[in-house]
DNA sequence: ACGCCTCCATACGGTGCCGTATGGTGAGGA
DNA sequence: TCCTCACCATACGGCACCGTATGGAGGCGT
């Protein structure tokens, strides 16, 4: 991490966004980044203008990176079926690796980046919703189905994080039966 | 809030309490508490140890309200299934009171406190996967379903918070949605 | 009325952060 | 060679917070 010759601007945003994946978007620190990259503060602020521009940097990155994997999780498979399990299954093989996530929803409106948070957040919301709908469900019950599994993601990460000792997940199981629940349709009316 | 008298140590309870419940554990400070009171943290210091023990006591009096709230919950209705159509209305209904919570579980580690809230999930999961139990789901299904319910709430939270302009949430349609999801069994198997 | 003892206001030192000001260093062009 | 300018280290003022030290202020018993 310490280096001690010139630094360029996108070398602070690619520090910046170290920290924001494994600690959170309020760990992105002008001198805690600064004395990751072993310089200091007085680099930063002839690259860049304030902390803000940093924040909003490393969520367009983030932007893009999560563009990307979504487009990856889509190719993976042919039909719509496979393809959502693949992306829950996709989803929480990298549970360990989305740890800024986990902080991010509740830092974005304090750091003035919901905007890029909804947009990512709807894309993702779509994107599982256009998958159930291909499955049968109306456009309506899939964007739902779509929201509860997006907040599935979060709270479990939450739980996770939030308890000591930890409460047993299974994540393999949870995932089962969390695409079970998403897939099966209601019992017909009436019964 | 302000008031110039005497201060008992359960009155900084009240007013961290407050906080908690509107914006979050980690906005219990004692200076700011102490403006809320109209005092000075001399009186906090005299009263209280420290800002740790404070949060501490936030967090025993959130534990006592919770379990008044799931024990309510629970004597509503005498079926299975009513009582968790109930506890998931109450839940939602009372999610705008829950503010504090939405933070909690991300701060919980930092503030020391986890071993409280680990309980409380606890006994949450618990009550749910016992009412799941008794619509016929076995004990290990019972408690995924209660867990991914119980995830349901949180990430939900997060959503609505972390999201500008709000993606548009249907708080009844969703309880709708999610109620079904948790109480119709998967279909069997070889469909 | 006097003193005591509980309770609190104020001042202080320490930490971590933001953003600015200012001076220095070194590499490349003239 | 030396000058210039991109780049950076340091020092500074400001803010919010924690916890301590210290000196009142006021009710209460005697």
């Amino acid at each position: 991490m310490a280096q001690g010759g010139r630094i360029t601007a996108e070398q602070w945003v690619d520090a910046a966004y170290a920290r924001f994946t494994k600690i959170g978007l309020d760990s992105v620190r002008v001198e805690a980044v600064a004395r990751d990259l072993g310089t200091t503060k007085g680099s930063f602020y002839w690259h860049h203008a304030d902390r803000g521009a940093l924040v909003r940097a490393v969520m367009e990155r983030w932007e893009a990176e999560e563009t990307e994997h979504i487009i990856a999780a889509a190719s993976a498979e042919a039909e719509p079926r496979a393809r959502l399990r693949a992306l829950f299954g996709t989803v929480a093989a990298r549970a360990g690796r989305r740890g800024g996530e986990s902080r991010l929803y509740l830092d974005a409106e304090r750091e003035g980046v919901a905007d890029i948070v909804t947009r990512v957040t709807r894309r993702r919301v779509d994107f599982v919703a256009g998958l159930l709908a291909g499955l049968g469900f109306d456009e309506e019950e899939a964007e739902r189905r779509a929201l509860l599994a997006l907040a599935v993601v979060l709270g479990l990460q939450q739980l996770e994080r939030g308890t000591r000792p930890h409460i047993p997940l299974d994540q393999a199981l949870l995932t089962e039966t969390a695409f079970t629940m998403a897939v099966t349709p209601p019992p017909a009316q009436g019964g």
